[in-house]
DNA sequence: GTTTGTCGGGACGCTACCGCACCTAACGTT
DNA sequence: AACGTTAGGTGCGGTAGCGTCCCGACAAAC
């Protein structure tokens, strides 16, 4: 068969679910279910699978290549969150719910894989129930936060990640003031006490926050929004959108 | 009533689900259900809720707390993977499926929560199909390299973390080359081209790996395993224990 | 009221990495 | 054979954050 040929081919009786070790790991019941609309395609280098925030429409399989996860900055700039190959899938926010991520997905070694369509792949899930459906949107919040967090750990300043940390943290508690040390936000933002004290200090003589003995007092919010770096914003966001407040929006 | 106090109480009728938001967006069922095994507790500053790698015995719902998600080095440095408030829950892996994780979720402000013992939540899953089970686990297996992600770039040096990143890149494909130029690594790893070509020289001066023109063999894996940093290990472990290739074990 | 510990502030040289500019070598094209 | 393109190598000044050590201010303990 032409099964080394470049152009796309609808499945053939052929196809081997070794190939990916999901699929491999798949209960026969449902390879059999997906066998019909599985389809092999080829993912030529560079190839964009999805966009920041675009719908999926298919879900990918790596066989012999190389998907990247890239986080695009506004500036251009990128940095990668994941590589997947042959152990997985790309497009978990399918599953998980989201429907769609902040990130890229590109072919970052050319090769084959198998894909099959959202829609599929969405039936299999909807047999299940809400506290999942939940738990899993909460997850892929939860996963943005950390894939920021390595892009910001790259590219961002201590400043910028500083003011992220403290709106973060703020959002997460009611009020305007936290107690916290410039010791334990230096652990947890894994740099230097001397370069917290430095950033909060730029921070408190530009009048976003006062700060004494471990009080952390955040007097313009604004400010600080204005002088992170874009790695807040989209964490919000996305926890906004995956897990809308009940009395905001209605769960969709 | 004494919910001031600050001992561990059982679950009062005040218990009020609109202090975390996960457990104010749960079906009404449910809630009724783990309303009987809910608890108010205690979460004093410092606390280990669980050790990196050990099994949990409850989820926590943070109301007034914060919780942080440590990866914690072998030198003993820490860095923060994410935060976990009343927008959550700490646990994730139980649902997951992974059981466990290789971080430390400590109490970073101090407050209270609301806990779950951790069969009652298991047993909310275990009505589920093995599909969702198998691709939750391979999510947690991502997650974990997400995490390691960002306490890479944290922590380690450009050197190590191509090392890190070649292996990586090895795991996913057959053979011991890839077709890979500097300039594209570089944008994976976000930092510059010339400072791959420094990294990779001294890779080959080594004699650890060989490339020309796009094209780089790796002539000896363990010496680059041996240079690397705990990540790729870390990440490589978790991926071989949250999915067990068919051939070698039985799926857990 | 002194001591001891915690918290914040500052100085020093050092290293890794950046930005930029430029160069060489290999290869493909025509 | 000439040319342009792509991959890799080098040099140089700049800088962010590190390791270390030291200091002052305040607070609780004795």
């Amino acid at each position: 068969m032409s099964l080394e040929t470049p152009q796309t081919s609808v499945n053939t009786a052929s196809l081997d679910r070794r190939t990916n070790h999901l699929l491999a790991a798949l209960p026969d019941a449902e390879w059999q279910r997906w066998l019909a609309t599985l389809e092999t395609v080829d993912m030529p280098l560079g190839q964009v699978l999805y966009e920041s925030g675009k719908t999926l429409t298919h879900v990918y399989f790596p066989t012999t290549s190389i998907v990247s996860l890239l986080y695009v900055m506004e500036n251009g700039a990128s940095a990668e969150i994941a590589v997947v190959g042959n152990e997985g899938i790309v497009g978990i926010s399918l599953f998980m719910g989201g429907g769609s991520t902040p990130s890229r997905a590109v072919v970052q070694s050319a090769g084959r894989g198998l894909r099959l369509e959202a829609q599929m792949m969405k039936d299999e899930f909807d047999k299940n129930g809400l506290v999942l459906h939940l738990l899993l949107r909460y997850t892929q919040a939860l996963i943005t936060q950390m894939a920021q967090t390595a892009v910001c750990n790259r590219h961002h300043s201590l400043d910028q990640q500083l003011c992220r940390w403290l709106l973060l943290s703020l959002d997460r508690l009611q009020g305007h003031e936290l107690v916290m040390t410039q010791e334990l936000i230096a652990n947890m933002l894994g740099v230097r006490r001397e370069g917290v004290t430095e950033a909060a200090l730029s921070l408190q003589q530009a009048g976003l926050i006062r700060y004494a003995r471990g009080r952390i007092s955040v007097l313009d919010r604004a400010g600080l929004e204005k002088r992170t770096c874009e790695c807040y914003a989209v964490v919000k966001k996305e926890y906004d959108r995956l897990l809308p407040t009940d009395h905001a929006t209605a769960a969709g």
